[in-house]
DNA sequence: CAATATATGATACGACTGTTTCAATAACGG
DNA sequence: CCGTTATTGAAACAGTCGTATCATATATTG
């Protein structure tokens, strides 16, 4: 007997956590602010999470399944050509809705490179896509285990969307995706 | 009349503090901790420079300066092929000893998607080393003004960066190079 | 020596951090 | 109502942060 406990609170608090990251990224993140932001206390956050970093683990978590979710969602048809594909790929992650994500992204990248230790699995915000994006690349491939396609195609993608956040020049790095799938195409 | 200045203390300062962010990083960084390493005191740091904010400003432009300088020293000689050019930025700045540079400029990069109000000069990142690198490729441009080639050759070189710093997977990043080489030969 | 300007240590301030402690409240079954 | 478990607020703790204050030391010129 006694309350029954309620695993909801701990969702939606995670769900409003992960709006904020996103808006407000990981850098100077801290509980007193965000437990404000989210109408609750940072008495609660612990409490639902054990602590500050296990609540950042939590919400990078749920950071990437959304994001591999609207990812499925958006994912070119498999009847397009490869170029086709990549041009979605392209227009769909930099767009300006998808900015927080790629802001997080590049955020946690550089975090790990400081901290390794507290991302253990750091490797696989990168093999993660790969599994996805690289089966959706499989035919311009140069054999059936070619994983060095896929690692050029994504090494542009997230090369140009290095550039387009830091300049804003959406011309030139839309150019230079044309170029590559020109490069591409002979 | 008075002891007269001593400039040379805030630039020694100013030296071993780049060693130190490049070994450290910026993310934490912090005066107390970075003025016994450098065995002075938070007091003199902010005595040499006027506050944290204008230390970091320094140490950041001098980094740029020996990655500049570095970079200049090693560029491979205009008689080479842009491949050969090509090869040799990628085996220059993805050599372990680069490594401290490149998270650094990761890290830049990221805190100036959080907080670009800190960085009002970021797109320089990216344009600075496109003076000298879009001259580099000079040979494969498309037309006089091509800003475009630099651009994609400067973003599978941050890409597969970024990619090798995380997965630390340097025979498939070296393989993606090689590809992108048999792209541009053709 | 005095006058002067630079350099430096010691210390304190106020704000913020993640976390803990203690007590109070709320919702349930019996 | 009671026992029990979940939840929650208020406050405190021990630490770090950037920075300011004040006094002192050091090196120079006249």
């Amino acid at each position: 007997m006694g309350r029954p406990p309620n695993p909801a609170r701990r969702e939606a608090t995670l769900a409003r956590a992960t709006d904020y990251v996103l808006a407000h990224g990981l850098a100077g993140l801290s509980l007193r602010p965000l437990a404000a932001a989210l109408d609750t206390s940072p008495r609660m956050l612990l409490y639902d999470f054990n602590s500050k970093q296990e609540l950042v683990s939590a919400v990078l978590a749920e950071a990437r399944r959304r994001g591999a979710a609207r990812l499925a969602e958006n994912l070119p048809p498999e009847a397009a050509t490869a170029e086709e594909r990549l041009r979605g790929i392209w227009a769909w992650i930099s767009a300006p809705e998808r900015a927080p994500f790629v802001r997080l992204f590049f955020e946690v990248h550089a975090d790990g490179l400081a901290h390794p230790e507290n991302y253990p699995d750091r490797a696989e915000a990168i093999t993660d896509w790969f599994d996805t994006l690289g089966a959706t690349f499989r035919d311009i491939a140069t054999g059936p285990d070619d994983a060095v396609t896929p690692t050029l195609v994504m090494a542009v993608i997230r090369g140009l969307l290095f550039d387009l956040t830091t300049t804003g020049d959406r011309r030139r790095t839309d150019r230079a995706l044309d170029r590559f799938c020109e490069l591409l195409r002979h």
